[in-house]
DNA sequence: TTTGCTTGATGACTTAGATCAATTATTGAG
DNA sequence: CTCAATAATTGATCTAAGTCATCAAGCAAA
């Protein structure tokens, strides 16, 4: 119940956030057993909204916790010995943040609120001792890292081989696919980064990015209004991107 | 034991192939306790060979085991929708291959041997019980699939950012590093993959991987002859990378 | 040894996307 | 609401790396 509200804590009911979280997996099969939730739920710290900008945790720090984003939207990145940003993924909610720290006890990269945020703390040593005890957790944080292995080399394809054009339907689709799972609209969302965060993530220029959005929505594919975009032609958007089939992509997190 | 042979199974003692096992880390920590060792020993099936060219699982294939490489080195790649392929990783002895399985049951990408290669292979299934049973051991398995993300994340930064020469260069320290750390020369070693693997790998076409490289010779900073590479000049090589600092780049597993 | 067959190197040319530059929208602070 | 700051679009040019083509060097089969 990671996405629960705190007055839920005790209650076996799941709230409606709850079913749509990465953590239901985690949690929901094990839902029966009451005093397992409580368990679950005890360990998750609800922290107070991150702003606009705000750092969630920055590269160096000491890996304490994994994060579960509730409300909003967050980018990770790394600064490059160049100096510059370089964007490794964007986490809407119920996506989990933080795993790439576990290896040496500090975060590879920092994590940053694009909005208004608001984020589960799961302190990795409390879930870890947990997951001893509920063998149905540990298999799903196997699973979860698994997931965020397979889908970070979908981006390694994309980045190495794909064209501008394929990269944008892409990432469209993959945020499409992510709100949909969701229970939100697949064909008409907000994005909450900038065409230069896109642009960053997906090894483009801005004015490549912004290019790429025009010329689709000339060609009725899809339909741009500043941050709303609204998917028009969603078969041909697919064919663009090739299709399914390919590992996660589909199902990234 | 991941690495040992199979008449040292009931034996503490650890062959020095152990010792520079990715596993070992997992082993060694608990070697004081025999039965400990021997338990994690005896889920290991060590394989026949591979011969260049064989497959160790392909993509779609039903997941069960990870594997350890012995001797030798395999590819990662995955066939793209457009019928190319796109290698997403190299594995040199010690390295564990086949992580990204655990997600759906199925394997995303599918591993060839680029020599004659042997391997270890561990039914995850049980090695997940194990894991149960051996706090340690799960620690390391998560510590293993969080290094896996980071150096993922490293190789999209490569992608996304770098050009020719910092990719190249970035590869072949990259090689270097695992060489080092495994008690191997650093600077003096034998590619086992071709040209066009590289550029593959890298998102470039072979041309480029052969200019490159025949220029860096030029300038003093390697040398080449087929696939035996030496890095003469290691200094200016890390600059052109762009220093240590990021990530696990260079523990690279 | 000869005859392919594959891999790598190198030159000539092309191109996708970067960079530079100038407008035009948005945003948000006061 | 106003105005500076920031973000997005659009056009003109440039360039890194891709593509195409050729040749040389290994290597394997016969």
């Amino acid at each position: 119940m990671a996405i629960s509200n705190s007055n839920n804590r005790f209650s076996s009911k799941l709230t409606s956030q709850c079913q749509n979280c990465s953590l239901s997996a985690l949690c929901l099969p094990i839902a029966l057993a009451d005093e397992d939730v409580n368990r679950l739920d005890q360990i998750i710290e609800r922290k107070r909204p991150l702003k606009k900008g705000e750092l969630l945790f920055h590269q160096g720090e000491e890996f304490n916790s994994v994060f579960a984003v509730r409300t909003g939207t967050l980018k990770t990145f790394n600064i490059t010995n160049s100096g510059e940003e370089q964007i490794t993924g964007f986490y809407c909610p119920s996506e989990l943040v933080g795993l790439s720290g576990i290896d040496d006890n500090h975060y590879p990269i920092s994590a940053k609120a694009l909005e208004t945020t608001t984020v589960c703390e799961i302190p990795f040593s409390h879930l870890e001792q947990l997951s001893s005890q509920i063998p149905s957790l540990k298999h799903q944080l196997f699973r979860l890292m698994s997931r965020k292995i397979c889908d970070d080399q979908q981006m390694m394809v994309l980045l190495g081989k794909k064209n501008a054009d394929e990269k944008v339907a892409s990432f469209l689709l993959n945020l499409s696919h992510r709100f949909k799972k969701r229970g939100y609209s697949a064909t008409s969302f907000r994005l909450s980064m900038s065409r230069g965060e896109i642009g960053n993530y997906l090894g483009l220029a801005v004015e490549t990015v912004s290019r790429v959005m025009t010329r689709f929505q000339k060609n009725g594919l899809i339909d741009v209004d500043g941050k709303e975009i609204s998917i028009v032609n969603l078969p041909e958007m697919e064919k663009l991107v090739g299709a399914a089939g390919e590992c996660a992509t589909i199902e990234h997190v």
